[in-house]
DNA sequence: GAAGTCATGTAAGTCGTTACATGATTCG
DNA sequence: CGAATCATGTAACGACTTACATGACTTC
């Protein structure tokens, strides 16, 4: 079973929903989860379907096309939670980021400076994104509080959005500290 | 262009390396930047040799095969420095992590602290990893303040590797103390 | 003498993206 | 009347993993 297929589980847990739903769900960038593009649920939803986790019937949509409504089957809420809290492998760390800021000693500091603080405001932007959204959870009264309610594991999430978010921008203030040091060391020796 | 390609020319800019030197080192976690396995590597540099952007020459080596020792061109060089400071592409967020905590309201409290307890464990562990590579950076003094020296810009990486492990960190506690607070609720009323 | 390191490659399969394809309804 | 939304699917391609294959030298 792909990651994918769990991640589909766990939305399958909450509601029933149909494919075009659970695509737009896992591309927003706030679930801060998993993302999946629509040609690759339709087909994970099938396989699912096929290892009885899920099943669908048909309902007449807006659309001229018949929705699928999937439900999550007993079967596939017991492979769900088995998998919840099965041991976590490590994940191989891929950042693009990182390997550029490898590079950066190939450019001037002045350069550097422009892309970490394009970075930094991408960012700051997300951090505000999750602030609202984490707000929106309190404002609303879900069971943030309760680890029974679904809202808790979600709010988690965001709290480790928050935290990573603002963890990269002090990276980036950091780093862009560092790399004023050296435009004008003779005046920052002069202050010293 | 892959990504990959230009991770293998970022380690090619600082010095020549073979295929299997370039596979250690994208192995280690420490490198903190980008992983791929030694097949995907040979395939690279085949690519990356057609484009012209590395070349290779044949040394003896100590094993029964032939050992390819693979150096940057100058195109390379030009391609790299380019790709460095190019606009960065926002990178899909796929964490198992957190698509697990999002089914925690499947799980027993117990259960869920358990699980969170090891993963801080795991990051407690990459910490100090962290930590003691950063010590020997500033050890050997290396140019770790100066931008135009290649310590520069893997302290840097490093430096943001520390800072995400200790969000991730302090995150765990965060949510073990939510955990907690659900334990023994007329216990924590009692006290205040 | 068994296991591990050095060293390079191929093959099969999975995972993920992008583009192609269709078509009714709703909103500006 | 054009664009966006709803809704499902296929096809081609690229990225990545795991396993297969080979073989000398070194260390326990």
């Amino acid at each position: 079973m792909s990651t994918l297929g769990f991640g589909i589980l766990t939305l399958l847990a909450r509601d029933s929903l149909n494919g075009y739903e659970i695509s737009r769900l896992m591309q927003v960038p706030v679930g801060y989860m998993w993302t999946a593009s629509h040609s690759q649920i339709y087909g994970e939803l099938a396989t699912l379907e096929g290892d009885r986790l899920v099943r669908h019937q048909i309902v007449a949509g807006p659309g001229p096309r018949d929705t699928k409504r999937y439900t999550l089957t007993a079967r596939g809420r017991r492979a769900l939670i088995n998998w919840v809290d099965s041991p976590l492998a490590a994940q191989p760390a891929r950042s693009e980021l990182m390997l550029r800021v490898r590079g950066f000693w190939l450019l001037s500091p002045q350069r550097c400076r422009e892309f970490i603080e394009s970075v930094r405001l991408d960012h700051e932007q997300r951090l505000a994104v999750y602030r609202a959204e984490a707000q929106a959870f309190t404002d609303e009264a879900l069971g943030v509080s309760d680890p029974a309610q679904w809202a808790f594991g979600s709010y988690a999430t965001l709290q480790a959005g928050l935290r990573t978010q603002q963890a990269m921008i002090d990276w980036c203030t950091w780093l862009l500290a560092q790399l004023d040091d050296q435009r004008s060391p003779a005046h920052t020796r002069s202050l010293r």
